[in-house]
DNA sequence: CTGTTAGCGCTTTCAT
DNA sequence: ATGAAAGCGCTAACAG
């Protein structure tokens, strides 16, 4: 049925041992009888199996990669620069979605490593105990991406989402912004609430401005919450005159209910966010927002992560990937 | 080192068929042994080796796809279609993107089949003869998956782009346009392309307008080529009334170029397009649009895949999911 | 440069 | 209900 190295090495009279090797660009082998090997396969049509090899290697060139939720556009285009660099290395990746919700993390995490992944992307919610315990049954390298835990004890790259948020907020203050709303991610979230929360009062506190309740809004991340915040701010007895937005798409949604009340953007509202997701640049007014480098979040941590597998030694275990505050036209000076 | 079934054994007092039994839950085992095995299992933290399993098993639960790019929109929509009901029958997905480029649609095909995936779904560009032998080779079941081929050998799910288009013009045609643009995608890509474009072609055909070449524009499914293609149509010394967008992101570009223009959409011009990505609803106005059911192409190819897989009798190997056209803001009557 | 020989960790008849 | 034993297809010493 199958053909089997066995098979080409009765074809081309040779032992396996030498198909083995020619398969796997050993240089020890005579030019000719390479050739003879390659002929032997062609006509065979022989492919090799490559969970046998895995058996027998302990190796399976394959990674295994948990994220959120792939529809969402910032982990697709993360897991687009992790493929990429898996890719250019000959990893493919298993790709799992667990939606931020810990039993599906951890299950995930254990299946991953009982197909042997040779290493593991993490991008998860909360890194909970349970999670740590899990990672602790690894005996491949695992690399945390875009998610954050207390300690110092794994390998991460992210950005640093409260300077992020700060830095945001910081340009409406420099504009003159005093009355400034928030529409915040889910304050469970540590990195996309959470960091981006505390930025907002920390950069609020450090000008002076008394950080107020009543302007901070949470929402879901999604278009639709960012109307709705929207909407409550319009309807302050004192409207604010800025909104920093923890997400794009949160923002874009604030700007249309603002628009959609007659008010200009930023005429009669700034609004900033933090992504700088494409659709930053497809609204009008195109949406002033600080950049996360998406795709190299995902890229640097694969590219971590083949060093790991490889056992080469890595100077610094944590990243911090910059980020920059992109102004476009949704800002104005009050 | 590693705990192996054969510790779990030993531990236990039983032989390796036993463990491997209750692993498996077969019911041939009795309760208390079972017990015993547990009992081992958990004090020796014996984790199955999946790769080993699958090659005594022949079989990995492990899936292909395919895909062109994870980081659009659209597609990224499709994988989770995919990915959800994998999981929901304990399959991963090893997720490869291949661009639509021929070499690497190939490649990846073939390192897939490598790895033994249990079967394949594949969402490209054009199917060439390559590509047929290719999957010829194949001893797992395939399917394509938004990816048009002639011939009705493969097993397929996708949406009638022809008839999505066409019924899109036809909207526009309804409201008494005539002179009706058309941005195009690449017409080398026989479903965003070459369908969607002979859709419009014959609306316009049915309707008695004469088809003028000068009135569609390619571009390359990007927000800015839908900028390009406005501007153009906006220079015509008879401009259209209305444009028809092979897909929503270019619509969007339209409808902004012609908005920074200082022209009114749909007052000045109506603008429809295909898919109805989130995006779509996140624009003033808000796009009318074909509704491409994009999660459930994924959730039924995905679905097909595991009958297949099964070796159950599947009736119709080739299923067209409906669209339908989402009548939102953008179109007014001429 | 090439061949022999053990496994890798599990499933799966076949007995019992 | 349980065990023994033969592979699954390949890699990796080790010898020569």
């Amino acid at each position: 049925m199958t053909v089997t190295i066995y098979d080409v090495a009765r074809e081309a009279g040779v032992s396996m041992a030498t198909v083995s090797r020619v398969v796997n660009n050993n240089p020890n082998v005579k030019p000719q009888t390479r050739k003879k090997v390659f002929e032997a396969i062609e006509r065979l049509g022989y492919r090799p199996n490559a969970v046998a090899r895995g058996l027998a290697s302990k190796k399976t060139t394959t990674v295994g990669v948990v994220i959120p939720d792939i529809s969402n556009a910032i982990f697709a285009e993360v897991a687009r620069g992790i493929e990429d660099i898996a890719n250019m290395y000959h990893y493919n990746i298993i790709l799992c979605n667990a939606d931020k919700r810990k039993e599906k993390e951890i299950r995930v995490i254990n299946t991953l490593l009982e197909k042997q992944v040779d290493g593991l992307l993490f991008m998860g919610g909360v890194v909970t105990d349970e999670h740590m315990q899990a990672f602790q049954t690894a005996t491949v390298p695992i690399v945390l991406c875009g998610t954050n835990v207390e300690g110092n004890t794994m390998a991460a790259v992210d950005i640093d989402h409260q300077q992020a948020a700060h830095d945001a907020v910081k340009l409406l203050l420099d504009k003159g912004h005093r009355r400034i709303g928030m529409i915040s991610g889910n304050l469970q979230d540590p990195n996309n609430g959470f960091s981006r929360y505390n930025g907002y009062k920390n950069a609020l506190e450090e000008a002076g401005v008394a950080f107020d309740e009543s302007l901070v809004r949470i929402g879901n991340h999604r278009y639709e919450s960012g109307i709705e915040a929207m909407k409550y701010f319009l309807e302050l007895p004192e409207r604010p005159t800025a909104i920093f937005s923890a997400t794009d798409e949160m923002a874009i949604g604030a700007i249309h209910a603002a628009q959609d009340a007659g008010l200009a953007i930023p005429g009669d509202i700034s609004v900033i966010s933090v992504d700088n997701s494409r659709m930053a640049s497809m609204v009008r007014p195109l949406l002033t927002t600080v950049a996360q480098p998406m795709y190299d979040i995902g890229a640097v941590s694969m590219r971590l992560l083949t060093k790991l597998m490889n056992k080469e030694n890595v100077e610094k275990g944590k990243v911090t990937l910059m980020h920059e505050v992109i102004q476009r036209q949704s800002v104005a000076e009050v």
